[in-house]
DNA sequence: ATAGAATTTCGATAGATTTCGAAGTAAGGG
DNA sequence: CCCTTACTTCGAAATCTATCGAAATTCTAT
């Protein structure tokens, strides 16, 4: 077995995606593709309870705070989070249906391979 | 277990991210959110014996070749793809290595959690 | 060589995106 | 009530992106 033997293996690499799949998809993953939005969903996933208040994000970012507002939008319109006003403050939360979505995209199908057929090895990221 | 258990879980999610690791992987994200890029990926990746030629893949959209050309640059300049010349064609296969990283990013860490770690209702600061 | 087909590079344009400051809304405290 | 703090909406500027047509490049066949 040779290097050819690799076969891609992500379900988007399994099947032709539609035109409209891909229109949906490509939605959602630009609501990621940002660095901002990605450090913002991150920590809001990472932070203790689950949820953060945006003055948390705010100060972590060199960005006023219209700026985060519009990121915290975009990522709440893609259903990638949700946010609640609780008193002063507002929380947002991950909605992990969602970022599960994008994992399954792009996730190996590992499941089938009764051996490996070359090693890839997985980073840990 | 509801609904309620499904706890956030994606690599993304655990950790906070850095800055330099955020922006690296929105490079690498920006370049599939895009509905003719996700296509083309999924075109190339689904394709018997792994590599599609420019020809096909020009052919199956309406646009034209400039454009499909333009946009295989940036999923090559990604590492989501390579190409080769043979003859008269060019011929594009997927790098699964890159696609997998995408999906370690978002992939749900469904094998170790057994019950939930805490509960909390956030404490009101 | 010359011609022709496949693909990429170049230059331009229309549209989207990020960001800001200013103004608006909502909640809490004197 | 008014004032302050937290956050969002609005409108505008700068930058980036997708797309095209025209021209350059690379290879094959005549």
């Amino acid at each position: 077995m040779t290097a050819a033997t690799i076969q891609c293996c992500a379900p988007i690499a399994r099947e032709s995606l539609s035109e409209s799949d891909a229109v949906e998809l490509a939605t959602l993953l630009k609501a990621v593709a940002d660095p901002v939005r990605l450090r913002l969903l991150s920590m809001i996933g990472s932070h203790v309870g689950g949820e953060a208040c945006v003055c948390d994000l705010t100060d972590a970012f060199d960005l006023t705070a219209p700026t985060i507002s519009h990121h915290l939008k975009v990522l709440r319109s893609a259903g990638l989070i949700d946010g609640e006003r609780r008193g002063t403050w507002v929380y947002y939360r991950i909605l992990p249906e969602t970022v599960n979505k994008l994992g399954a995209l792009f996730a190996p199908l590992t499941e089938p391979a009764p051996h490996r057929p070359v090693e890839l090895e997985l980073p840990p990221v």
